[in-house]
DNA sequence: ATTTGATTACGAAAACATTCGTAGATAAGA
DNA sequence: TCTTATCTACGAATGTTTTCGTAATCAAAT
């Protein structure tokens, strides 16, 4: 189950907003280059792929994310270190790690982190 | 230039290998649900695109990534970082260092690069 | 020379993603 | 009630990616 890019776009506001309708959704991305009907088209065909699931008992629905965040984000993570990265979890790392700037805070929450699995 | 899927695949083996023929990325790929023809054509594609060069002098064409390895891969990265973390480069970094078993080896590299880091 | 096998070129089909126009339904307000 | 605004449903157009069949070309082997 790998979203596209417009339906990772939509799940964004799913999974911070719990619960849309078509038109939050349309409000929140706002892109102006995009029309209403399109946004609907899209949750209506995630809802086919089964990727949410939607509450009709009014007559504007409503949208849940069916499939959850971090689950989607390993499966894009794995597909990305594995097409990417050629396997090498620590090159992606480095690579984002110098990508942007990285506050310290960030740095010592990372090498805590690395110290746990270490131990375990 | 964002490289579709099959794309990467096919530059994967093309950065590893310098300069290959379409048969030789064709076997190196191994994919047995794909004809021969499928990857000499998108490859032929690429090559329209730019993506690639190729050597025509002999009748195997030899073909060869003009586009940067590192480069390519942090657009991945910067567009991943955006659509998938929301921008938080140490949400990333923290899963995948979580997903699959990292090897020591490459945990002591990661922490002297934040080392490095921290220093300079 | 002829055949055989490997290669490229080409075009088109198939599959998928994205877009939106239009029509019909529903609810709210005048 | 009638109009207006908002919503869903549907279908179709467009665009892109992926797929492969077929024909033409070339080189090597017989």
């Amino acid at each position: 189950m790998k979203p596209t890019d417009s339906e990772m776009e939509i799940l964004q506001v799913l999974w911070k907003k719990e619960q849309c309708s078509v038109r939050e959704v349309y409000e929140a991305l706002d892109k102006k280059d995009v029309g209403y009907t399109t946004i609907l088209k899209l949750m209506q065909i995630m809802h086919e792929k089964g990727m949410v699931e939607r509450d009709t008992s009014s007559k504007t629905h409503l949208y849940t994310s069916k499939i959850n965040q971090e689950q989607t984000e390993h499966t894009f993570l794995d597909k990305m270190i594995d097409t990417v990265y050629n396997g090498s979890t620590s090159r992606l790392v480095m690579q984002a790690l110098g990508n942007k700037r990285t506050s310290k805070e960030e740095i010592a929450l990372i090498k805590e982190y690395l110290d746990s699995i270490e131990k375990s």
